[in-house]
DNA sequence: GATGAATGAGGCTTCATTCAT
DNA sequence: CATGAATGAAGCCTCATTCAT
C-alpha cells in the first residue's frame, strides 16, 4: 500500500488552464521567490501533472515571459487610462486622481509587482519593463507640462519631476508590499497628494 | 569538456582573496543576473580554482549573505553620517546635502544596488534590507520632524514624507542604473532638490 | 503549446487505417530515423489523432513488430518464388534471373530496408530477420548445389558462396539506398551477373 | 540503514577516463542497442558518476560522434594500409591479402560495426561513413583497375566489381557478427578468396 | 469508434559541493 | 593552502500511454 494518490483527469478550457497555471506561478513566485520554484511546484499548485505544464508553455522561461507580458499589458492599459484624463479642467483634481489610481493599481497587482519588482528584472528581462516605465514617466511628464503651459503648475524640469513623483509613490507602495508590512493606505495617499501638489505649486 | 588552462598558485592574504571573490561576484551578478552565475564563474573571474571558493565561503548562499552584509554595512555608515548632520543651523542646506549624498551613495554602489535592488530581495532575504530601509526612512523623518519643530519646515506627516522623498530619489537613480541609460546627474539632483524643498516648505 | 487544427472524423475500414499507419511510419522512419519519430508524428502523418493510434496497435513497439513482420512476410514470399525456379533447365539463365529479381525486390522495398537495414536490427529484434536471411542464403546455396550436382556449376563451398553472393548484391543495393545516391541499376545488374557467373563457372 | 554504496573517488588521466567511457558505451550499445542505453548506464559501466560523463562529453550525442569518429579514423587507417599494397608484383597474392586483412579488420572491430552497422547509420549520421565506404570501394576498384591494365585481371566494370566484392565480404562478416552465430572464419576466407580470384580471372 | 488533453515515468543535463592530490 | 576532477541530487523536458468526452 503506497501513499501515491492518482489525480482525477479533469479537462478545462485552454484559456482556463493557462490562467490557472499563471495564477499558481505568480502566487508561488511572490511567496517564495522565483529561484526557489520549480515547474513541478507550479504544476502541483495548479493541480495538474508536470507534463500538462508543457501543453501550455514551451518552457519555464516561456511562462515567465507570459507573466511579464501580462503585467506589461495591464500596465499599459492603466497608463492609457491615465493619459486619457490628462488636460481636463480640474488640474488639482487630476493630480489627486493620479495618486489615487496609481496606488490602487499597484495594490491590485501586488503579487506581480512583488515578483517582478525584484528578481524578474534581470538584465535579460528588463527591456520590456523599461519601455513600460518610460511610458509611464512620460505620461506623468506630459500632464505636468500641460499644466505648466496652462499656467496652473510651475516646475523647472517637468520630465524629471515626473520621474521623481512616480518613483516616490511607486517605491513607497512596493516597499510596503515587499516587506509585507501593513500599509496605512490612507496616510500614504494623503502624503503623496500633499507632495504632488506642493511639487507642482508655483 | 572545456579547455584546460593551468593557473599559477598565488597566495594572497585571506582578506584580499575574499575581497576578490566578492568583487568578482558582484560584478558578474550585476552584469548577467544572479540566476545565471555559477560558483565556477565566480571562481574563474576571481582567478582561483573552484575548490578555493569554498575555502573562503561555506556555500554560495554564504557569499550572497556577505555581499548583502557589505551593502547593509556601508548603508548604515552612510545613514549614520546623514544622521550626524541633522539639526544643524542651515536647514535648507541640509536638505540639499541629503539629496547630494544620497545620489552619490547610490551611484557609488551601483553594482550592488543593481544586484540587490532586483533579484537579491527574495522573500528569504529582505528582512536585513528592510531594517536598513526603515532606518534610512526614519533618519529622513527625524530630520524633517526637527525642522518642523524648529518652525522651518511644514509637513503634515513627516514619517510618510520621509518615505516618499527617499523613494523618489532612490527610485530615480536605481531605475537609471538598472535600465543602464545615461543618467543626467545634474538634472536629477536639481529636480530632487526642488522637490524636497517644495515638499518641506510651509 | 502548438497550434490547434481540427480533424474531420473519417471512418475507414480497420485494415485501411492500419495500413495507413504502417505506411506513414515506415515513410517517416526511413526519412528521419526511428529514434527521431514519435507516436504523435506517425498519427499526424496518417492524419488521425494520437489516441487512434492505440486502437490499431497496442504499443509503439507493436507497430515496429508489425512493420518487421510485413517485411519478413514479403521476403519469404520472394524467397519461395526464387526457390520455385531452382533446378530448371537453363542454369545460367536462372543465375541471371536471381540477380534481376534480387535487385528488383530490394528496390521495391527500399523504405523498409532503409529502416531495418539499420536501426531496426537491434539485438532484441534481429532473430526474426536472421531466420529470414538464413533461409535466403540457404535457397541460394541449394540452387548452387543442384547446379554443381548437375555438373554445370563448380564451387568448393556452395553454402558459403551463397552467403557471399547474396551479400554482394544486397550490400551494394542497400548501400546505394542508405546513402541516397543515384544507383545505376543497369551497371549494378550487369556486374552482379558477371560476378555470379564467374563464381559458379568451373 | 540504506543500500546506497558510495563510489570511491578515483582520478584518472583525461585520456584514460575518456577511453573508459567510450569503451563502456560501445560495449553496451553492441549488447543492447543504442536506443536502450542511457547516460546513466554508460556512467555506471565505466564506474563513474553520471555527472562525470559530462566532464568528458558535452552531450550524449557528442559521445556518439566520438565513437563514430573513432571507427572512421581506424577505417581510414586500414584503407590507407590497403592502398599502400596496391600494384605490387604478386597480383593474386594481393587479392588474398586484401581478403585476409578485410576479415581481420572487421572482426577486430566487431563491437563498433555491430553498433554502427545498424542504428548508428541514421539519416543524420551516415555522411561521414558514406565517405569512408566510398573511399574503401574506390581503393578496391583502383587495385582492380591496375591489375586490368597490367593484363593480369579482366573485369568489365572494375568500379562496380569493387563495390560488389567489398560488400560480399563485409556483409558476410557483419551478418555473422550481428546474428552472433559462430563464424567459421577459415571457410569464409577460403570462399571469399575463391570468389575474388574467379571474379578477376580473365 | 475517434479524439486529444492529461498523465507521469524517465531521460538528459547542470551545478553546488567534496576530497584526493 | 590550492586545485580541479569527481560526485549526485535535483531540475527541465519529452513522449508513450491512458481516458473522459
Amino acid at each position: 500500500m503506497s501513499t501515491v494518490t492518482k489525480r482525477k483527469r479533469i479537462s478545462k478550457s485552454r484559456e482556463d488552464r493557462r490562467r490557472d497555471l499563471l495564477a499558481a506561478a505568480s502566487r508561488l513566485f511572490a511567496a517564495r521567490g522565483m529561484a526557489a520554484i520549480t515547474v513541478s511546484d507550479i504544476a502541483d499548485a495548479a493541480d495538474v501533472a508536470k507534463g500538462t505544464f508543457y501543453l501550455y508553455f514551451d518552457t519555464k522561461e516561456d511562462l515567465l515571459a507570459a507573466l511579464r507580458e501580462q503585467l506589461v499589458e495591464e500596465s499599459l492599459g492603466y497608463i492609457a487610462e491615465l493619459a486619457s484624463r490628462v488636460g481636463q479642467e480640474d488640474w488639482w483634481g487630476q493630480v489627486d486622481a493620479a495618486v489615487d489610481s496609481s496606488v490602487g493599481f499597484l495594490l491590485a497587482h501586488r503579487d506581480m509587482f512583488q515578483v517582478f519588482g525584484r528578481e524578474g528584472m534581470t538584465p535579460a528581462t528588463q527591456p520590456r519593463f523599461a519601455a513600460c516605465e518610460r511610458k509611464l514617466s512620460e505620461t506623468f511628464a506630459a500632464g505636468i507640462r500641460l499644466g505648466v503651459e496652462a499656467g496652473v503648475f510651475s516646475v523647472t524640469d517637468p520630465d524629471m519631476m515626473g520621474v521623481l513623483l512616480r518613483n516616490a509613490v511607486e517605491g513607497a507602495v512596493l516597499q510596503a508590499i515587499v516587506v509585507g508590512e501593513d500599509l496605512d493606505r490612507g496616510r500614504l495617499v494623503s502624503a503623496a497628494k500633499e507632495l504632488s501638489r506642493k511639487a507642482l505649486t508655483p
